[in-house]
DNA sequence: CTGAAGCTTCACGAATTACTGAAGATTCAG
DNA sequence: CTGAATCTTCAGTAATTCGTGAAGCTTCAG
């Protein structure tokens, strides 16, 4: 086996570009490339060299972003946590608080400027391409979800 | 008209929330929000009360990211800027950058661990994933301009 | 050709964000 | 009930990011 935590390590660097905060992306990293089905925040901490309150952090956004889950306790040791096989799904699909903030905003400008001004065209046109995106997203997840249970 | 600057602002807020650099997201808002077609780096630099460094490093970041772009100059005196009417298309579709690099690296996981181990199958997952979502967002944004077209 | 206006680049300092370490809370074994 | 192990919270600090201001470059008017 090669030397897998540097690529855990760079695909976290990819996710930390792209917004998601350092620890979390690292964390999140780590149980994707772990070669257990579960690891205890302990564990997380040894493995990334951080401290303990690090871990506990970026699990507790990992969990509230629901790309994580804890798990019962198999054994019957401390909580465990893996990353859910659903994460990605999630994580794209997530963005729907964004979507949605977007097509609020786009509403709240065009309340303020009316629709027929220059900056009301522009955010008619943010509102209605952000609806869409907000119409099409979950039934693009959807087929996923279908197509992955036919195999 | 109310005060449309705060509403900007706003929204400014949420897009550096999700990862976009401070002054640009203040910049994009501040052309989206314009009464003018166009405007020049010196007018964002007032509107914003920022200095013509950080106005001219954020409009090169939205011009890079094919978010905002200079228009050829209408009247004849500087560069003139202005939100690109795809723009939002622009942001969602053009994650494409970041979900071939997630394949990738999926793929670059799957070659170090191998597919069938613990690690191994949660990577197939992420590459599936991703391969979905790299070949359908294309289409989807193109279903997008289609709509548009009609009206 | 010369000067002025505007844009860009860059080093420095300010502000924000993220991590550590320690103290407190929780859970469980015995 | 008591103690040990683990997790959480939080204050302080370290690290990073971000913006300013100044200097340099480019373009254009005259």
């Amino acid at each position: 086996m090669a030397e897998t935590t540097a690529t855990a390590e760079h695909l976290a660097l990819l996710l930390t570009e792209s917004g998601m905060q350092r620890m979390a992306a690292r964390a999140l990293c780590a149980l994707l490339y772990a070669e257990q089905e579960t690891m205890t925040a302990g564990e997380l901490g040894e493995r990334l060299s951080a401290s303990a309150g690090a871990v506990s952090g970026a699990l507790k956004t990992l969990v509230t972003l629901n790309l994580v889950e804890r798990v019962p306790a198999p054994g019957s040791r401390r909580e465990h946590y893996r990353m859910r096989a659903d994460g990605w799904a999630v994580m794209t699909g997530g963005n729907n608080r964004l979507i949605d903030a977007m097509v609020r905003s786009a509403e709240e400008g065009i309340t303020a400027v009316g629709e027929d001004s220059i900056a009301g065209r522009r955010l008619a046109e943010m509102r209605d391409f952000y609806a869409y995106i907000q119409r099409e997203i979950p039934a693009l997840i959807e087929r996923w979800h279908q197509q992955r249970r036919v195999r």
